[in-house]
DNA sequence: GGTGTACGATAGATCTATGA
DNA sequence: TCATAGATCTATCGTACACC
């Protein structure tokens, strides 16, 4: 039985996520490797019920959907129960496979009219050491199209970001700092104040090459309704 | 057929102890 | 103080089984 999973396993390296101290809190709360680290509220039971919903929707079973995006069924059916906290990487699979941004998954459904969204509630992800995240200036909101996020790049960090769903663009303006990016092979620095826009479907890499940290306001837009 | 649950196994990050 | 090895922990997997 486990003859069929060691290929797969070696192949792809998965685990390593593990919280920062074994007297944090429980996992399910504050997973952290690409954890979605929810700073005041549980995400997990949020990330379910988006999924469940997003994926019905659609008309998915659990077994199609391990298929299109790779993740096991067991898994799946475990981040819709939210009894596992799924990593970055999970989450972008899935998030990939439904066609919906990140925070389609992570955000909460808000009804219309006027919405302050207070930096100490917001989620903010966090790569496995701490040194990239980006917080969601909004909840998602399925009629949009467009993802609005703050990044934090340590000095010296980098993070290196799968392709998004086709016609996905990335529109990203440096705040604080210098960046450099590569896009298919190209370099791209920007310093403070410079902005781009690029298509974001093919896998990509942010770097800061300075000692100061680095701050960056990305505009994410998708081709298709997402929902 | 689809779903929920449980089990054992694996990989890798982190913690802890130990020795130089 | 630093490096290393072993222990520990967790996300994730495939599979099996029961239920609807």
């Amino acid at each position: 039985m486990k003859t069929s999973q060691e290929s797969g396993r070696s192949a792809k390296g998965r685990g390593g996520a593990r919280k920062p101290s074994r007297d944090a809190a429980p996992a399910a709360v504050t997973p952290e490797v690409a954890p979605v680290t929810a700073a005041t509220t549980d995400l997990a039971p949020v990330v379910g019920a988006n999924l469940r919903r997003l994926r019905v929707k659609r008309g998915l079973s659990l077994e199609k959907l391990s298929k299109l995006s790779g993740v096991s069924r067991a898994m799946l059916g475990q981040i819709e129960l939210g009894q596992s906290a799924p990593t970055i990487n999970v989450l972008w699979k899935i998030s990939t496979a439904l066609g919906v941004p990140f925070s389609g998954l992570i955000g909460q459904r808000q009804a219309g009219g006027v919405l302050v969204l207070r930096s100490d509630q917001a989620k903010t992800l966090t790569n496995h050491d701490g040194t990239y995240s980006s917080r969601a200036l909004f909840p998602f909101d399925e009629p949009r199209r467009v993802e609005f996020y703050e990044l934090r790049l340590a000095p010296h960090g980098e993070e290196h970001a799968d392709g998004h769903a086709p016609g996905t663009t990335e529109n990203l303006v440096v705040a604080r700092g210098a960046i450099e990016i590569d896009i298919e092979g190209a370099r791209q620095r920007l310093e403070q104040g410079d902005a781009i826009v690029f298509e974001a479907d093919t896998a990509h890499t942010y770097r800061n090459p300075s000692d100061d940290e680095a701050l960056m306001y990305l505009v994410m837009t998708y081709a298709d309704t997402v929902g």
